[in-house]
DNA sequence: GATTTACTGTGAAATATTTCACAGGCGGGT
DNA sequence: ACCCGCCTGTGAAATATTTCACAGTAAATC
């Protein structure tokens, strides 16, 4: 068995979804090839480097979520419960706050909110706790916070994501249009969402070329 | 000289991006290994597939902003204006509405927005025309239309995103949590705004795990 | 202008990933 | 019980991508 290859990851994350989101049934890898895009071979190729020696059913006829869901998740370590933070309560992180975060089965738990702007955090009604932003180093120490969502406009971007690994984060996953330097060892999750568009653009583009004389 | 490989194109579009922000300048691969996270000879071998052929700035001196944006940008496909519009005006899709779009300089342009609710696009402010979703196969094809963000509710997706594809548009962001169909040719950049917090702990659980035994 | 320093650009080697092809399991019909 | 059609699981081959290593270029320094 070898290393479970970068892109599967992407891969399996889709076929999770898929399975979740799901009404239950069996799903073949024609069907899943149909649904995400990626060919079948390549996904059981994928589910293949996992330890699929689940209990219940067997091998060759398709996949279902029971056998499928909790091998993916524990491969992909999303077997653990982890609590985060929404750093930024602008536009973009208090819609954060109302979120339903349990697409899966409550893996994530949204334990804080900060802003620099107390006025803000005294305002904003919310079920989770918030904060002002000088608090973070204790509050995130103090809950266990692994995550943040680094939500706060992009001048503020890179000194805000220094403050939050100086309070020990272990990952922030990055909205703002900003590339961020951080130490190493601390992954970071770049979402642009402006960016989207300049992505499928580039589909766009390498799609039109490869199309050009078939 | 071979194709660019896929995973190429991230790393230049980060590059970009890079380049873009900063004040103008040189920098060297080091650099943009450091501010990108990617190895530096890997960086030198995404742009030796580009023609840097450029007039002006000659090699082994690092890259500048003047040689290598156009050079990227035409690569990529990025060189050209494409019409938007954003389907759903929500949170999020109205969210859309005021933002500058022009990163770059003017690659975008947000041409329409398009909502079932007719209330909605009546009392909305904005400079960017909007037009209830009936009108919508008209609007794409008098305007041309490429690209759509899709911002509509997760249960209304697949149906909106089949309606875009029959009015004639040539690419879907999709920011729904929900796989979309579509037509084979039709590139779909899937923006999971829930699911960058599972992308970064997938990240964690696999940094971690190499960091077992270096 | 010769020398040093810093860095690029790129074939070729080393790896990683994807695709292929086919042996083998499963269930339903006969 | 047997056969058949459908589908998985997986080594091995085919590709694709990344890494290496080094010749070569530009500017700075003496």
């Amino acid at each position: 068995m070898t290393e479970l290859p970068v892109a599967a990851r992407e891969r399996l994350l889709a076929v999770l979804r898929l399975l979740e989101h799901s009404d239950g049934g069996i799903f073949s890898s024609a069907e899943l090839e149909a649904l995400t895009g990626w060919p079948g071979h390549t996904i059981r190729k994928d589910i293949s480097y996992l330890d699929v020696e689940q209990a219940g059913e067997k091998s060759g006829r398709g996949y279902s979520r029971e056998r499928l869901v909790p091998v993916i998740k524990r491969a992909l370590g999303l077997d653990r419960r982890r609590k985060f933070c929404v750093a930024g309560l602008g536009r973009l992180g208090s819609a954060f706050l109302g979120q339903d975060w349990n697409g899966g089965s409550g893996e994530f738990e949204l334990a804080a909110g900060f802003d620099v702007n107390v006025n803000r955090v005294e305002i904003l009604k919310s079920s989770t706790p918030l904060f002002p932003a000088y608090k973070m180093a204790e509050v995130i120490g103090r809950l266990g916070i692994d995550i943040a969502l680094l939500c706060v406009p992009a001048p503020a971007a890179q000194s805000c994501a220094e403050k939050l690994c100086a309070a020990g984060i272990k990952g922030i996953v990055n909205f703002a249009p900003a590339a961020l330097v951080v130490p190493p060892g601390i992954p970071v999750e770049n979402v642009y969402l402006a960016d989207g568009l300049r992505t499928l653009a580039v589909k766009m583009h390498c799609a039109q070329a490869r199309t050009g004389m078939p």
